[in-house]
RNA sequence: CGGGGCGUGGCGCAGCCCGGUAGCGCGCUUGGUCUGGGACCAAGAAGUCGAGAGUUCAAAUCUCUCCGCCCCGACCA
């Protein structure tokens, strides 16, 4: 490829609004443009590693034995009301109508789109196990798209779905996926760690997210000291050192103390002389429907809101209002358990001991308050893991809390769809039985952008040469020299016959561009033909990734380029 | 959705407070000198100042409304 034909310019400034390195070298380096917010048209340098992206995700589903079809972008409405998701998915889905009045989605993802054809297309268990997947774009209207091709609008996502006879079958497809997913990433240069995740509003057991972790990520991970175990803040757990059961029979009745204007918990230490562990923070909260519940936690602890969500079964969770704080006979900044009428939450990590809790009452609060004495309400996970805290799978490690893009998620989903839209096959016992399901998705243009967020320097990018552009970046300097300029082309012809992909710099423009640029765009080879070195016989070799270049001879300088590359892996 | 910021040639920005008819750098075009790390000289082209309405003799500048874009948060299988 000629470069002075590349459609598509680089920029010596990035945009105003690029805030991430990757996402600034993509504009700069001419990847991708905007089209709107969280809308991009990838550019020729930009799709090709885009379709070595997807291929490499293609070759390794093709290993595990999935097959690769397509469903349409626009999906018929009458489908996901069957599950319940026209309504859910409401304020993040594009809509449309056809000129008969009939509603379409732009689709979100295609979990029931799969059914739809698994049931058609699958009769007996002797079909099962099935692993289907597609490369699809997917709309969804996020309210707030971000950092290039981090968020965006509207991405392609490749996503498998696998349909098995029984548990122990869906088990061994994700188990399939998942090393799928692990040589995926790899091979595309990404050092994507799994962790577990929330399922979300999807139902099912077992999920993990696969997790890159830069700063520019905007998940948060817990990563353990000592082992294995990572997770996502929406699901992350701690060990909790229980020390105070044998207070428990000592502590006296409670009784009320005077704690004027006292309201938080910072007040309520300076003014007691107390450490925050000594308070239970209780904490009014609605769920969608207006239904109020009260958390009781560690003084020193926040409500973690994605588990209080699934705990309640809810798409929202919203503070209560002064009228729901009224009914449960709650008195903002004095609410505490006891004699509250609503329904209560205990965080789990809470120890049985006396502490000190409002009073329902103005400027007072009662002290020895002892759970499930004094009273009582039901047991849940729902705080906020934080730096620090001992990890729940060793207990002896201690968490940190790292960024991370999630650039592809797994999940046993088990009968969810088939159950509500009656997708079945004839078991081996004669009977009809739902499919048990997963679905695993990548979204690859957040990949592509990860990428170049985790493989870059000052200068530009530096594209693992299993993605990159081009294999080989040949520079003629000058390029209005004859001589520089048939050697350099026939060059390019023959690397060109031996399938190495060349981009040939054959722009009249000074070697400071010249170089400047290549190394913006980064392609792993780089090849100077140029004036100085032909007098020589010689052209420069070098690689994106070192500093040190070599010279080779012309003559043999093909074979030698082809041998680099062919060492690449693939 | 809440908070904040920004819209001026393709890109980066100044001008706005204090109204007088738009400027700088990069890029682009033509000619020339150059050619191993973002060259130099000369001559050019290119802007409904985000949109609409209002105030005024006069609006990029003041007022109002709307739109777009970015950041933080919320939200996001």
């Amino acid at each position: 490829m000629r470069q002075s034909k590349l459609f598509g310019r680089t920029l010596r400034e990035a945009p105003a609004e690029a805030q991430t390195p990757g996402h600034r070298l993509m504009l700069r380096a001419a990847i991708a443009r905007p089209l709107a917010a969280g809308l991009y048209t990838w550019l020729p340098l930009g799709f090709r590693v885009q379709k070595k992206v997807e291929q490499i995700i293609r070759e390794e589903q093709d290993r595990i034995g999935a097959q690769e079809m397509e469903m349409p972008v626009l999906t018929p409405a009458e489908t996901w009301k069957q599950t319940g998701r026209w309504d859910a998915l409401e304020p993040i889905t594009f809509r449309t109508k056809d000129h008969n009045g009939r509603e379409f989605m732009v689709s979100y993802t295609h979990e029931e789109f799969v059914h739809l054809h698994a049931m058609q297309e699958i009769q007996s268990y002797k079909q099962l196990p099935q692993i289907v997947y597609h490369f699809q774009s997917k709309g969804r209207d996020e309210a707030r798209p971000r950092a290039g091709l981090l968020r965006v609008r509207e991405f392609v996502m490749k996503d498998a779905y696998s349909f098995d006879a029984d548990q122990a079958g869906l088990e061994k497809s994700y188990a399939a996926e998942f090393g799928a997913y692990e040589r995926t990433f790899q091979r595309m240069g990404l050092d994507a760690i799994s962790v577990e995740s929330d399922t979300g509003a999807m139902g099912g057991d077992v999920a993990h997210e696969f997790q890159v972790l830069t700063e520019v990520g905007e998940d948060r991970i817990a990563v353990c000291s000592n082992c294995d175990y990572r997770a996502n803040l929406e699901k992350a757990t701690r060990s909790v050192r229980r020390d105070g059961f044998e207070a428990l029979d000592k502590a006296p009745e409670p009784s009320e103390i005077r704690t004027p204007g006292a309201t938080s918990i910072e007040a309520l230490q300076a003014l007691l002389k107390r450490p925050p562990e000594a308070f239970l923070k209780t904490v009014l909260l609605t769920d969608a429907r207006g239904t109020v519940v009260a958390v009781v936690l560690p003084g020193d602890r926040e409500v973690n809101e994605a588990k209080l969500r699934k705990i309640l079964g809810t798409s929202e969770v919203k503070f209560a209002n002064d009228g729901q704080f009224a009914a449960a006979g709650g008195v903002p900044g004095f609410v505490g358990p006891v004699g509250l009428k609503a329904r209560v939450l205990i965080d789990s990590s809470l120890d049985r001991r006396a502490f000190i809790a409002g009073a329902n009452k103005k400027d007072t609060h009662l002290q020895n308050v002892v759970i499930g004495r004094d009273f009582r309400g039901e047991e849940v996970d729902v705080h906020d893991v934080r730096e620090g805290d001992h990890c729940p799978r060793c207990k002896t490690g201690t968490l940190t809390i790292k960024r991370g893009v999630e650039v592809g998620n797994i999940f046993a989903y088990g009968t969810y769809y088939s159950d509500k839209m009656r997708a079945t096959f004839v078991a081996e016992d004669g009977t009809q039985k739902p499919f048990v399901g997963g679905s695993y998705g990548i979204g690859v243009g957040r990949a592509v952008q990860t990428i170049i967020e985790t493989h870059h320097d000052e200068k530009g990018i530096v594209w693992p040469p299993q993605v990159a552009p081009y294999h080989a970046h040949v520079l003629a300097l000058p390029v209005n020299d004859a001589d520089v300029r048939a050697t350099a082309e026939s060059l390019v012809a023959e690397l060109e016959k031996r399938g190495i992909e060349v981009l040939y710099d054959d722009r009249d423009e000074t070697a400071g561009v010249k170089f400047a640029d290549a190394d913006l765009i980064g392609i792993p080879l780089r090849v100077t033909v140029s004036k100085r070195n032909l007098k020589e016989n010689l052209a420069e070799l070098k690689l994106r990734s070192a500093t040190d270049a070599e010279m080779v001879a012309l003559a043999g300088g093909a074979d030698r380029i082809a041998d680099i590359v062919g060492s690449w892996p693939r």
